[in-house]
DNA sequence: CAAGGATTGTTATATAATTAACACAGTTGC
DNA sequence: GCAACTGTGTTAATTATATAACAATCCTTG
């Protein structure tokens, strides 16, 4: 497939900042953008610019530089963000709630098709559009429902159980909240580990020693 | 101080997740345990574990391992986890008071001692026992107060304003869920990003090239 | 439409991070 | 209390990442 063959986790992990950038550059009507003044404004150097695209392919123009719109297109389509994938999520509590409201998943390809709950009192009541489904009816959906992704916010307590019963019905790709090492137990899934206490542990180490 | 000359952010982001998995063998009443134990139940290696920890000290003993409780307490100690800081909440829709039902500030060592939201409806309404303070009462409440630390959970419209109100006031640390880079501002500042959009697409990336 | 300037794609260099190697200190068991 | 083993701290080698350099290419302008 093309040129990306095995690129390095660093370089994926900028290119949604890449997308971010171009995004608010085309939306004040930038038509071009040189690696020189694109590091700029993101505080990055022009060679790691450069480098970094070109792992996917040459963008550019010599003596011209890169088109916003171009550029923010390709990026998009590397990402992947033209894809649709269907998602449930799994602890609907506040913060599982408040995840799924403040984000655009629609925008981004994943399409929220359930919410479920182990608490009783939730069950039943809605977030957005959805009703939340009790904790029994996650076998039953996962096995008439094409699953591809699942947010996880529930306790670590409950997530080997959860996570066991998801990888036998083939489901791979986790968005994880919980405060557990998903990757430590598969290792054939795709993990986004989330851990906002390892952030606030890191910003603390940081204030602490500066 | 001792040896702790520009650790490399690396290695810092690592610590938490030592903390993390010796309090776990600490609950379980596990005593000691060697680097390549751990490695294996991390999916680290015995070589960068005890290449980290001697950025900070020779916490080991050779032939026996490492005290689990002690190595736990020494990151805690390097982590600034010891520490206490005033904290505030700037956005308290429902993602921000969800961050701040969900985590664990206090035992971290962040005290939150006040929030706030532009939205009236929200003023005056209560997260935990802090009522919501309007936007307005934010320079008085910081000139009153020492606020080191500040959470963000605002729109990415709102955030320069806001941000140079602070910095104005000498706030450095923050802790950003804005979808604004805060870096590309202030280049003194403390600042974790957390970028959850970002982690969405990378997690596209991942999946549609699986 | 040619000459000069700009800016890329790419290769080469320098820096950073990870893994491996190993001497030596401390433990354990007989 | 000695021999064999375990496992650290540390230095060396390897690999990965980021920066710099530059020739090739395309735009721009008079």
């Amino acid at each position: 497939m093309s040129k990306n063959d095995s690129i390095s986790m660093s370089v994926i992990r900028r290119l949604p900042r890449y997308y971010r950038f171009l995004c608010e550059l085309s939306d004040q009507n930038v038509e071009r953008i040189s690696s020189t003044k694109l590091a700029k404004i993101m505080r990055s150097t022009a060679s790691q610019i450069r480098q970094d695209l070109n792992c996917f392919g040459g963008f550019g123009q010599q003596g011209y530089g890169y088109s916003v719109d171009g550029l923010k297109k390709e990026i998009k389509k590397i990402l992947g963000l033209n894809n649709r994938y269907n998602t449930i999520l799994i602890g609907a509590g506040s913060f599982g709630a408040a995840i799924v409201k403040h984000l655009d998943f629609e925008k981004l390809g994943y399409d929220l098709i359930a919410c479920f709950d182990n608490d009783k009192d939730k069950v039943g009541t809605k977030i957005g559009e959805l009703t939340i489904k009790d904790d029994s009816e996650l076998d039953d959906f996962c096995s008439k429902n094409k699953v591809e992704v699942v947010i996880l916010c529930i306790p670590k307590e409950n997530v080997e159980n959860i996570l066991d019963k998801l990888y036998g019905f083939g489901i791979k790709n986790f968005w994880n909240f919980s405060h557990y090492d998903i990757t430590s137990r598969y290792n054939d899934t795709v993990v986004e580990n989330v851990h906002l206490n390892d952030s606030l542990m890191t910003l603390c180490y940081r204030i602490s020693n500066a």
